[in-house]
DNA sequence: CGCCGAGTTGAACTGAATCAAGAAACGTGG
DNA sequence: CCACGTTTCTTGATTCAGTTCAACTCGGCG
């Protein structure tokens, strides 16, 4: 757990009181490989911070889902519209490994939000943080060639692709797994 | 002003006193059509409510620029990532129309944020928001067709077809002026 | 009146989708 | 630990949406 206030320590500094106040709402939970954080249709819970393992958020579809998002150890992963909106999932949160997570349901969050400035400030961090992630994928979907976005994904994040099959990569960066298979062999 | 107390009072109540200390950080600004409200490579300083008008948010290319996002009167613009980070912002944003906004800099945000408990809190809701937009956004360009989006902007914005030229929105959707103006034939 | 930018239309081209079939890798049970 | 069946990856042929380049029209403005 000690990733994890380390991870908040970037934000800001933590009283011992305020960590010990939030430490006391996380729960460990224990995930095999291809098991569900989060299914469609359902609202999502939890704020899960990742100890170990890797996940993909997707949308069913009857031809193919469309997977949209990553999420590895030491990041925090969640249903994170339906958490907020409290509306159902419209996505499926999904373990590529076992994965080990601490989680903190949405009711304990709020309490943390309304209770310390902390958990208010870094709540409104992690909501820019990842508003900006979202702003740079926008223009690199507008932007960038398939082929690019294949290549910025082995600069960016090369430990992806020795674990993640290729025709969930390939539906991240937006093309069928028989384009990026063609684009793999162009490369190389 | 008094449609941004309203817009602040959708996602919390705010206290006279609160309310005044925010106010008296406001400056109104009036800009011309085609000017600019942030230049690429600047820092943006500012988070500015529109009053009236509509604003394009575009990167500058030397082929032609992507036209990424708009903005319209009753909302906030910024260039949010530069404004968040302190980097230089990779955008421009432009005045499609004459606007007034309301500004508020960047110190005085951060001094609402750090004596205000709504400010932290009205922060961390739009972030929130402007994220649940972007995720929108993204699904919209890895699952959407070209036609699919123009009508889901004419659905969702009708107004804006009225008032902003084809070769943005034709950038905005991914795609040519070209390419639209044979979509918008093909379905009228 | 003439010019210029925006929009339209046509023709050739291209990257990726689709359909289809074969090869490789993976996991599950015996 | 091997054998089988299933899934993933590759490769080919065809189709399609959108790009590019180019020519032309239209409307507004100096």
């Amino acid at each position: 757990m000690n990733q994890i206030r380390a991870y908040f320590e970037q934000i800001t500094l933590l009283t011992d009181e305020e960590w010990d106040f939030f430490s006391s709402k996380l729960k460990r939970v224990v995930l095999p490989k291809k098991a569900f954080l989060l299914q469609a249709g359902k609202v999502e819970n939890h704020l899960s911070f990742i100890e170990r393992g890797i996940v993909r958020h997707f949308i069913p579809k009857i031809e193919h889902d469309i997977t949209y998002a990553f999420s590895f150890s030491g990041e925090f992963v969640s249903g994170y519209e339906s958490f907020l909106t409290r509306k159902p999932a419209i996505a499926n949160i999904e373990t590529l490994t076992e994965c080990v997570f601490w989680q903190v349901t949405y009711n304990d969050l709020q309490d943390i939000y309304q209770n310390t400035n902390a958990g208010n400030l870094i709540g409104r961090k992690a909501s820019e943080m990842l508003f900006i992630e979202k702003s740079k994928r926008e223009l690199s979907l507008l932007n960038d060639t398939a082929e690019e976005r294949y290549l910025n994904l082995f600069k960016e994040q090369p430990q992806l692709i020795q674990f993640i099959p290729q025709k969930y990569l390939a539906s991240y960066i937006g093309i069928t797994p028989q384009a990026l298979s063609r684009i793999r062999k162009r490369i190389s």
